[in-house]
DNA sequence: GCACGCTATGCAAAACATTCCCATTTTATC
DNA sequence: GATAAAATGGGAATGTTTTGCATAGCGTGC
């Protein structure tokens, strides 16, 4: 129901009204900033976004944001299950949006480009007896098509050196 | 083969041989330093540790090492496929060996306990076309047998509270 | 439309993990 | 023991995220 998902102009809006709903019935209050923040989200173009990312935008919308707030309302939307957080690398955190769908990630090492696969393995895994699973993290990291063709012209290119 | 899966004295030492030969082959200075990085994560009681963690112990053994020093041996441990880095919270990356068993975890959000899991997601995934898979995280974050008795029993007593 | 209470924001500083630089020390080799 | 290369210690720098506090802005009742 995001951009990159549907690409229907129309959903958005409508999805972001029901948020902004959400958000007003849980005693939180419509801020310009809040609202910057919800329109990012609702026109990524891809799936997942660092903090960073986000404030560029959301600077674009609203300048003067602080980053701080970025941050808190990050932190507020994780705690309202409107947005899901992952960590992969040391460096920053990725959000991305809950809209429905529960999916993982294919990502590439090469280009950075972030594919979502809809496989999900805790179905298939046999858990563990007495262990209540709350949430997972399924994250591949490879090459995808372009970077293994790239990657294997330059190997090529290298030992034709060497 | 590490203090919490065996705990057999004689292998540790033996694969700790093992490595520093392994190392020496690849170029590698065999320092106090390393040695005691080594030492510690032979003798860790849990499978995952942060580098603060690691240092602490190190200091332990070697008093007057550096953070750097820390650091760029994990990197150089990782790098050399002794040890596996991963990231699953915002905070600071976990360390592991590789003790020639791959696995995941299972990660109590209550106590911070980590139980290893044998299965394996990738197999039973179906890839997508062209992508080469390299390397992939999986994590399940939930409750433990003991934590979930602790929580029901505090839900149970928040109820008759209000 | 206005005042009020509470929440949210901006700002600056702090906290934290990690990396980098460089002078000095240590290791392996001869 | 001398030497070259690699590793270390120390500290500063970087990047991300959090925090405290004074001020501003939102929503509610009048």
């Amino acid at each position: 129901m995001t951009a990159w998902k549907l690409g229907k102009g129309v959903l958005w809006m409508q999805n972001k009204n029901e948020f902004v709903e959400q958000l007003k019935q849980r005693g939180y209050k419509l801020t310009k900033q809040r609202q910057a923040i919800l329109d990012v989200f609702m026109e990524l173009e891809r799936p997942l976004a660092t903090a960073q990312h986000i404030f560029e935008k959301v600077v674009e919308i609203n300048p003067g944001i602080n980053f701080s707030t970025v941050y808190r309302n990050l932190d507020m939307l994780v705690q309202e299950g409107i947005v899901r957080k992952i960590t992969f690398d040391q460096g920053a955190a990725y959000y991305e949006l809950i809209d429905g769908g529960h999916h993982h990630h294919l990502i590439c090492k090469g280009c950075g480009k972030v594919q979502c696969v809809e496989y999900c393995p805790l179905g298939d895994m046999p858990m563990k007896e007495g262990f209540v699973p709350i949430d997972h993290s399924f994250e591949i990291f490879g090459f995808c098509e372009e970077c293994v063709r790239t990657k294997l012209l330059d190997d090529e290119r290298r030992r034709e050196r060497e």
